[in-house]
DNA sequence: CTAGAATATTTCGTATACGAAGTTTCGAAT
DNA sequence: ATTCGAAACTTCGTATACGAAATATTCTAG
């Protein structure tokens, strides 16, 4: 018989769950700042770094350039980052904090470290947890998905109407 | 000094990562089918209770219920769930799986268990980090998240022009 | 029985995400 | 130098998400 597999038992839901738990909880934290989650991360990989082109940021964050290249905009737009083209290759948009961005992000790292202690989950659990998923996450890039087939639905038109 | 934290070392950070892979993951693997990321756990968590409330499915995805219900009617629309209100109660939506959908829910589950045994993630290291991440998320959606203070902006307007 | 609170869903506006396609710039091979 | 392909970014259309507010139905005091 088949492997019977429960939603709870998938770990792409509990990170689906976990994700939007997280979602909710910063956009709580972070409210009317004008901060976002998003925008949180972006800044803080590029105060790590000091620089990133749009590319080197998008693959940092493990997301596509289309999905940072208007939030560049926009952050650069309210003053937190700078961003130029690079003289070297005139195709390149390159990133960088602003000393207000600098500033945004000290005050945002310590509100997310403060309310992540508060969460009461053990470093050595934090960690495992971190270890595993960075691990998943390889696996998951790496591979290249069984395409699903689906049989054919039930020509049926007109059901419900739109209530 | 106070504790300098690196986004790897977010957990958050890690959630965010891993919930894009498995979404270009999902994407690609439910490709033309219609069928999403978002869809297929909607429609597993139906088969798995037999019929629910709008809000009971939203609660047991963790999502908010508003924005199930877009989904919930296009589904419907497609004949993979039905949609009715509950006579019981006119204010309730219930939603429960069609033979049809039962069949899509079936040829799912077997790609995405395929797919995730193809990762080469071991049994005893998918339980953990499910375990983990289960308890992470209880821990984060019962906090109250301690709210954000941002110093304020260096006035300037105009910066660059939107190239 | 009726006013008003509570509950369930929907609608609205906004913010990320993605893939696909378009534009510009650079590089390489003739 | 010219052309052609690659690389970097942007734009476009679509799909989820959220909170806030609107709507509809039920419940609860009194």
């Amino acid at each position: 018989m088949v492997q019977k597999s429960n939603l709870n038992d998938l770990a792409c839901f509990q990170v689906y769950m976990l994700h939007h738990a997280f979602g909710r909880f910063y956009q709580t934290a972070f409210a009317e700042t004008g901060l976002t989650y998003a925008k949180y991360v972006m800044l803080k990989a590029l105060v790590e770094k000091g620089k990133m082109s749009l590319s080197e940021l998008s693959a940092r964050l493990g997301v596509e350039p289309n999905t940072v290249s208007p939030l560049a905009k926009k952050m650069a737009g309210v003053g937190v980052i700078e961003r130029v083209r690079d003289p070297e290759d005139e195709r390149r948009i390159v990133l960088c904090p602003t000393e207000y961005g600098l500033a945004i992000l000290k005050a945002a790292d310590q509100t997310v470290t403060q309310n992540f202690a508060d969460l009461g989950i053990s470093a050595e659990d934090r960690s495992q947890a971190i270890a595993l998923m960075s691990r998943l996450r390889s696996a998951v890039e790496q591979a290249s998905p069984k395409r699903l087939e689906l049989p054919e639905a039930p020509s049926a038109e007109g059901r419900d109407p739109p209530d």
